[in-house]
DNA sequence: CGAAACGTTGAATGGTTTCAACAAGAGTGG
DNA sequence: CCACTCTTGTTGAAACCATTCAACGTTTCG
């Protein structure tokens, strides 16, 4: 049987931890029950509790946080190879919300396969509980962009954690990568207006530095945008293998 | 032998799980490693990898990141019977600093005692994972108040959930309770000035609220702080005992 | 064609920061 | 004991970053 190209989590964990073909065949057959989810429609919503847990394949979502004045926080994006909702199977109801950015593809997980993988293959559980881990690094990371950074730092960075992200499973590189966010995703994550992000992101063109255009982001002064940034990846600890 | 008071963490999980005798002894028995720390007095440099995580029974500590320019930004407080670093054994290196609030007493909990601790009792396992999966919650809660609220909502908002917090664990009520963070404090954990934060205070002072002074909260007004913050403690899920 | 979603720009407003100065208490050493 | 410093808290004025309001352009789609 000729071999899949490999999952984009696949991917994600080869760059952590080197898997045997055992772990291999593990992974693959967690990505057996394949769905599609349509752009703008809700998968889980606040408070609910479902058993279930996604790996995302191809698309983009974001979990964000409503408000009872109806503003929206955008906690965090998932790109192809992440988990969605890995927290709400170990441990209890998520609250907050999914909803896919565009039309997406992705393998449902249940909590018993997971499981099993975890105890058959240990390793696997080790490289998976290191993702997790990361996503809540992340989330540390936007904390403090929030907090302490203004629109136009927090935007080069944010950019540029995408640019890492999505290198890591092949969907870009340090020149650029699709990206199918609206500015207005851009103001719900980034703690901005719609309005503000839009000249921000003038004001990243106009110095050269990127282009945030057609659902497309081109970087053209990497060195710069990460100076401007204060940009240091450390905390995506993607410097390479750990186990071996 | 006479039953010692409850620490601070037996008495929050116990809001979560009805914890047998043997569960509470398993528990008594991983405070036994006492030690104590000095406010002001790094615990963890941000990026050390240390296997040892910390119960804390006594005192206050914040988590934070230092940003290139020298700016901080608190992730979250510990107060007494939360877990310290419990993500760093589990998982791998945590990324920020801890650092006593005051001078603290905390019990040093290994990876192999935890370990053991969760095999044999698999109840107590599920109530630590929910302790450790609401902290996590209390850092989305802080990013959405960060990036989604203005300033006197957001000290509203905070004041709240410690005041929920600690009166989980008798340390405080509806009413008020002891606090010992600076105005610097609060602006590096709310993302604001030190001088703004004071204002803040000013104003919610002479609103009739809370009065925060000399170590000490006082809550006048629960109910209008509660609608000034728009608080839905759902977060915090302490709704009450959810295992029998 | 009309509506809806997204992007763009200007002007006015306002929340927050910065700078500066001062007050009060705690700890220190002469 | 007193001067001294350091930390924390407090307040005013000016400057600034970001928001809000409003208007308009563009593209897509039914």
């Amino acid at each position: 049987m000729a071999t899949a190209a490999p999952s984009p989590l696949t991917r994600k964990l080869s760059a952590f931890v080197a898997l045997s073909e055992a772990e291999l065949s593990v992974l693959a057959r967690l990505h057996g029950r394949r769905r599609s989810f349509l752009a703008g429609q809700d998968m889980a919503h606040q408070g609910q509790s479902g058993q279930a847990a996604y790996i995302l394949s191809a698309g983009w979502v974001c979990s964000y946080k409503i408000q009872p004045d109806g503003t929206r926080q955008i906690v965090d994006f998932q790109v192809p190879g992440d988990f969605l909702g890995l927290r709400s199977v170990l441990l209890r109801a998520s609250d907050h919300s999914f909803e896919p950015v565009m039309d997406i593809l992705a393998a449902e997980v249940l909590t018993s396969d997971l499981l099993d993988a975890f105890t058959q293959t240990p390793r696997l559980a080790t490289a998976i509980l290191w993702a997790a881990s990361r996503d809540e690094a992340m989330v540390v990371e936007h904390l403090v962009g929030i907090g302490r950074r203004d629109a136009e730092a927090r935007m080069a960075h944010f950019l540029l954690e995408l640019a890492s992200r999505l290198a890591l499973v092949g969907l870009g590189s340090k020149e650029g990568y699709a990206c199918p966010l609206t500015q207005y995703h851009l103001a719900d994550a980034l703690g901005l207006s719609a309005v503000h992000v839009n000249r921000v992101l003038r004001q990243l063109r106009e110095a050269g530095l990127v282009t945030f255009r057609d659902g497309q982001v081109t970087i053209h002064d990497y060195r710069g945008l990460v100076d401007l940034a204060e940009f240091d990846p450390a905390y995506l600890d993607q410097t390479g293998p750990l186990l071996r």
